[in-house]
DNA sequence: TCGTGTCAAGATCTT
DNA sequence: AAGATCTTGACACGA
């Protein structure tokens, strides 16, 4: 099997590495005029841009095809204080280029809009707001020239008190979704509600691909085999490469929490549970020391029998 | 400059 | 019914 990682939003090996600079909602109301307060949002998306550049070139550099762009690249976006603001024609040069740089390098890209985000609560207003975040999500996509290829990630929601209930609501409003956004949702088992086999039936019922988080799926689960689901999870991922997120524990804390780097031995189990599928899969390490958690397990895994290191984030197993 | 409380978002647990 | 907690990196403020 042909092993890729990559990480998410931010890289702490460079300078300048975050594309994740904001502004709180109550300090930009302080500026009186609102015609200042969006020049402050577009000097914040401008740094924010370039740094997200800089972080790609790191990437390249590095051989790490698989990345996740922060939710927040464009500072409060969907906030009323942004509304009407053109920020994907303001900005189109300079997303078309992050777009340009990361297609020329065979990137893997996606975004995972935050746990706020909800397509299956039975509050219309939540979902006028999820429909609105994933909007935003979908149209920095389209701006950077992506297609389908370049995935949103959500879970399934609450749990509501009724979990078959409330996965009809997701598959309903699943349905209702734009073309923009729709093709490119794919679902993610989460660490409290909706093991990897509720997700499964529910990405086989609607055809979406499925994002299986090993962490999560320790964290949640009915004494389901991950080995048993793993060739079911891949093949919701049809032709293409299926993905898998991972994170370790941290240490003394609750079990969902992260751990600052990934452990190779947890890794090398995935690898044992999958390997009678022989199917080629990228990993987003979940790591809060972001890259520099590919850079280590690489290092490990480089120790590993059975392990062939391809290049810098790419092993055989 | 450092430490720390706060933050746009919603569900869920606790009181 | 109201409030605390979860989670994240970064802001914002006071010492």
């Amino acid at each position: 099997m042909r092993i890729r990682f990559g990480y998410v939003a931010m890289a702490l090996n460079i300078m300048e590495g975050s594309p994740n600079k904001t502004v709180t909602v109550t300090n930009l109301l302080k500026i009186a005029a609102p015609a200042d307060r969006l020049n402050r949002l577009r000097r914040l998306t401008r740094e924010n841009l370039a740094n997200q550049l800089r972080v790609l070139k790191y990437n390249a550099a590095h051989d790490i095809h698989v990345f996740r762009f922060t939710s927040k690249l464009i500072p409060l976006a969907t906030h009323a204080e942004a509304t009407g603001w053109d920020y994907a024609g303001e900005f189109a040069a300079e997303l078309m280029e992050i777009g340009d740089f990361a297609r020329r390098h065979n990137m893997r890209v996606s975004a995972h809009p935050d746990h706020f985000t909800l397509l299956n609560s039975p509050d219309e207003k939540v979902i006028a707001a999820s429909l609105e975040d994933l909007a935003y999500h979908a149209r920095v996509f389209d701006a950077m020239g992506f297609g389908n290829e370049a995935k949103l990630v959500i879970h399934v929601g609450g749990a509501y008190k009724g979990k078959d209930k409330a996965m009809d609501r997701f598959k309903e409003n699943y349905q209702l979704l734009p073309e923009n956004i729709k093709g490119r949702l794919i679902i993610e088992n989460d660490d409290k509600s909706y093991t990897a086999r509720d997700v499964l039936e529910l990405c086989q019922a609607i055809t979406v691909p499925m994002v299986l988080d090993v962490h999560h799926h320790y964290c949640c689960n009915e004494g389901e085999n991950l080995a048993d689901l793993w060739p079911d999870i891949a093949a919701t991922w049809q032709d293409s490469l299926p993905k898998v997120h991972m994170s370790s524990t941290k240490e003394g804390t609750n079990v969902r929490a992260h751990a600052d780097y990934i452990s190779s031995d947890e890794f090398i189990a995935f690898m044992d549970l999958a390997k009678n599928l022989d199917r080629d899969f990228d990993v987003m390490l979940e790591a809060k020391q972001k890259d520099l958690a590919v850079h280590k397990l690489m290092a490990d895994l480089e120790k590993a029998a059975g392990v062939e290191v391809v290049d810098e984030a790419t092993i055989a197993y």
